[in-house]
RNA sequence: CGGAGUGUAGUUCAGAGGCUAGAACGCAGCGUUCGGGACGCUGAGGUCGGCGGUUCAAGUCCGCCCACUCCGACCA
């Protein structure tokens, strides 16, 4: 891509933020936003949020969950059957302009459940587990910090219906498995399993996925020796459990949530299977939730320096942002064009700046900013070489092509 | 939803009753530059958030509304 091309350029400077990640997104031309709450994803953002989906896709799909696409508008019968309609105060409502009233979606047991009800007959169908992910709607009350909480925002959304207690606890221990492979390859090394309640949901338990940060809006309750975390809501011990450490405490994001959600929705859309022993039971379902905008934020808010943001590898927009200097000389111009083309055609992704009335130092900024990787710069100091740099290191190389093919 | 704040150029802001509303950055053109947000000249760009009121005269004062931001409460 050439940076010339891409739509969306870096600001120098901007108002109204309250967080790292709404101020560098915003800066650096990823994220536009709308209203409160409300975002648009430039190329940029939109490319990292794709490599976000993909990561989740591959580990959704390694745990045997298939992905479906479900709607957004839901016919207000769905939502009163589960008694949700006037109870969830986050609902959007909309009344069409004939007669029906639907709810913007702001999760989809009230369309999984009589789906699934279509086709889960026996105990040979069980059991399933379906996701996709949309967009999600609630109603804040306060949108905040940018893309951490909005009012229409990316969210994954897996569904799971078993035959018994014991088949979902076992399910439940493989989404919290893939769960942390996917954060790892998000570039999150620091996840919290978190007890926490269930919220109006559900009366049982439920587990959060938590990232340590003031940008966070939970707090935590953890030990540093240990696993043990708690969200504040039911946290009761000073010290842990475990290993008789002190508890510490600290604001974190939720990246992700998952319910035991017993047989309330089945109950409530009559969803029930014949079991081998010939009995009509309902299906225990469970409910994993992975908010995909509020992950590309929290990546932001944890990779960044005073330049810009950090993308950690596998979910940079591009792995290579190539930076020509001196270009009104034919022969440089030459060399980094030619660059570019032996890159792209070895299917490497490469963010190619190649303006030729803009300084060096606003392109270094920029770079920065921007957060990509590998930086490699053809100028005239370079002669036929190509200068190499990692954005979170300053160490500077003049290697060949050669060389930067294996190193990449 | 309570409290506070802010709305003037694409962006960040100045202007606090008076003639044709300004600056910086950005944008367009020309020229000089080219390794950490270069420089000169020229130019385009505004119903001053909206409606109503006071006044000879309103970005400027008053009222209502809207939007955005922050603090709090809330949070499948």
């Amino acid at each position: 891509m050439f940076y010339s091309k891409l739509f969306g350029k870096t600001k120098k400077e901007i108002k109204n933020y309250d967080s790292i990640s709404h101020k560098l997104l915003t800066q650096a031309g990823f994220i536009d936003q709308i209203a409160s709450g409300i975002f648009e994803y430039l190329p940029l953002g939109k490319i990292v949020l794709s490599k976000i989906e993909t990561i989740i896709r591959k580990e959704m799909n390694t745990i045997d969950a298939q992905e479906v696409l479900m709607p957004s508008l839901h016919p207000k019968i769905l939502w009163e059957k589960t008694n949700r309609w006037n109870s969830v105060d986050v609902l959007f409502k909309i009344k069409s302009q004939w007669a029906n009233e639907y709810a913007l979606a702001p999760t989809h047991e009230e369309t999984i459940t009589p789906l699934a009800k279509k086709f889960i007959k026996s105990y040979k169908d069980l059991p399933l587990a379906l996701y996709h992910i949309t967009a999600k709607f609630r109603d804040e009350k306060r949108a905040k910090s940018g893309i951490l909480r909005g009012r229409e925002f990316g969210m994954k959304d897996l569904y799971s219906f078993h035959k018994d207690k014991k088949d979902l606890e076992n399910y439940y221990q493989k989404v919290i498995k893939a769960y942390l492979k996917i954060f790892k390859k998000c570039g999150l090394k620091e996840i919290k399993i978190t007890e926490a309640s269930g919220g109006s949901f559900t009366k049982k338990f439920s587990h959060e996925f938590n990232v340590i940060t003031p940008a966070g809006e939970v707090n935590l309750i953890y030990c540093e020796k240990c696993e043990f975390a708690q969200n504040e809501e039911i946290a009761n011990n000073n010290v842990c459990p475990k290993c008789k450490n002190n508890l510490k405490k600290n604001k974190a994001i939720e990246v992700g949530n998952i319910f035991d959600l017993g047989t309330r929705f089945c109950e409530a859309f009559d969803l029930k299977f014949i079991d081998k022993d010939g009995k009509e039971k309902y299906p225990v379902m469970g409910c994993y939730g992975i908010g995909t905008t509020r992950l590309m934020g929290t990546i932001v808010e944890i990779n960044n320096d005073e330049k810009g943001i950090i993308w950690p590898e596998n979910i940079a927009p591009y792995k290579i942002h190539l930076i020509g200097l001196d270009l009104k000389d034919k022969n440089i111009r030459q060399n980094s064009y030619n660059l570019y083309k032996k890159l792209t055609e070895k299917n490497i992704e490469v963010l190619f700046d190649n303006r030729e009335d803009v300084s060096a130092g606003e392109k270094f900024n920029d770079a920065d900013l921007i957060g990509i990787p590998i930086r490699l710069i053809i100028s005239k100091k370079t002669g036929d070489k190509i200068e190499y740099k990692k954005r979170n290191n300053k160490e500077i190389k003049i290697i060949s092509f050669d060389e930067l093919i294996n190193k990449i």
